[in-house]
DNA sequence: GTTCCGCATGAATCGATAG
DNA sequence: ACTATCGATTCATGCGGAA
């Protein structure tokens, strides 16, 4: 079967009203912060932040299917020496909006700005909210799998039995159970922080993520041939592995340079098609790191 | 100067009213969770976490000095399948007492405990919610600077012709400046990630936090002979640190057995006062790591 | 062909200065 | 007084050229 991709010149909250409902299986992206990238987005004021995004998420919400997850990137700047609220209001104000809230995952960000201050250390993470439709989201654990350090095992190995006990008694029923099931396993499922360096080669586009994040979530969340939307795509980044990766996908923007781009790199994926499937596994090879 | 360690057995709510006002340096907290840990505190159910904490924290905000910062190590937990909003609820409620939310650290656990659910991966981080009282609060970088990366050795070796323009660009002054800045460099500001082991030894405390946690926060935000709180101290975690590192210190619990397990800590470890003021940096010796 | 090494740059933030 | 602009600060990474 074909895969597709669409490519979308347009504001977000416009464009996406013409997608059917309950047709996505999975939404990776990274709006523009706060005040961030005002050459390109005009920069939108941190306190009108929600009520700018709330539009935009309610389109999200119709078009995802029942099974399928948003997965949103996003940080809170610094205003007047405090950390902002907009993302704590995000999160209250989309639940309210029938999202779920099932779970945050920090991206830590190893090369982060540099820079020193009297009063706070560099930022060296970002949120990765994780929003679903309902609870019966479809999510494939077995393709993320890391390999497992020599330190895992040895700590593994070293529990004794007082351990066992009271890390069960901590966290509740069932926990420390399965322990020897996972000393033989050569692999662990990983966690969820996750650890990639920024981006900083030249993507013309000042914040792109690196692959290795929508690669991440794309394996997590969906299989082959299934629908992956980005409605701020940049520079294209989740549409360039999601068609790497046999998945259909969707992105829309507002700023011409981006669109011209992407469509430029679509085109020319397109004619490489005569690559075998087999063949993507080797080219995206995951640089998520354990630590 | 001698140093003080007060322990208190008692409601901390009602006893911080005890406390004068502006007479706390720093607050190292981690509250029970929500709902967990039913046996020793009751159970505090997530839909009145809120509430049950404001009392606390308005009282917190009146004893600490202008100059202090309070530190509050908290995780929402799941509820039927989502993360809890009380923690986004409690910033904002807290911002709205008076409080000023600084920053957010991430504690990153390190060997967080395996384990498998069909819906979500290990839980591998908690906040460390950073809450001041005015923009001038008092923090000694310094004194938690970390052994930079391999890259310095090759980069200082020969210091590039653009870092020397970046360094002059200055207009007028000193030729110049401060290469040596560089060459002296064996060491970095740390970010606001914190990659910290989780707990393993045997404390009868159901959730202590290991006692890099509160050092580090008593390093740069403390000096010798400064007043840190604890007002739900556990197992005492944060005052035996303290009391190591020469600070004067106050731990409130409600819990007879917490109570009296850090009232022995404290009673043998004031019989070993003979030890020199400056042995102590050798039992304190910094596990946070580099990654 | 490897390995090594030099180099630009990045979703930043603060404080001072200017309008 | 309140907002806008600007300079200074700083570290890990990936790339490309060189050995």
């Amino acid at each position: 079967m074909e895969i597709r991709t669409d490519v979308y010149l347009s504001d977000c909250k416009e464009q996406l009203r013409l997608l059917p409902d309950d047709s996505v299986d999975l939404i990776v992206t990274s709006p523009p912060y706060a005040d961030q990238r005002k050459d390109t987005y005009g920069g939108i004021k941190p306190d009108t932040y929600v009520e700018w995004f709330l539009p935009v998420s309610e389109q999200l919400l119709r078009v995802l299917k029942p099974t399928g997850t948003f997965v949103l990137n996003i940080k809170e700047k610094v205003v007047n020496g405090e950390r902002s609220t907009y993302v704590m209001e995000l999160i209250i104000e989309m639940r309210k909006q029938g999202w779920l809230w099932t779970e945050e995952f920090i991206w830590h960000k190893k090369n982060c700005f540099p820079g020193k201050w009297p009063n706070r250390f560099r930022d060296a993470w970002e949120r990765l909210l994780q929003f679903n439709k309902t609870k019966k989201f479809k999510m494939y654990q077995n393709e993320v799998m890391v390999p497992m350090g020599d330190w895992a095992k040895s700590r593994l190995k070293s529990l004794s039995a007082t351990d066992k006990i009271r890390d069960n008694s901590r966290v509740g029923s069932g926990f420390g159970k399965n322990i020897s099931n996972w000393l033989d396993r050569e692999k662990a499922f990983p966690t969820n922080v996750l650890h990639l360096p920024t981006e900083c080669s030249n993507k013309n586009h000042s914040a792109a993520f690196p692959e290795e994040l929508p690669e991440w979530f794309i394996k997590l969340f969906t299989k082959e041939e299934d629908v992956v939307l980005d409605p701020f795509m940049g520079s294209g980044t989740t549409l360039n592995v999601a068609n790497r990766m046999r998945r259909n996908s969707i992105g829309i923007d507002v700023v011409p340079e981006y669109y011209e781009m992407v469509k430029k790199q679509i085109n020319s994926a397109e004619l490489c098609l005569c690559e075998s499937r087999a063949e993507y596994g080797k080219k995206v090879k995951s640089k998520v790191q354990r630590v």
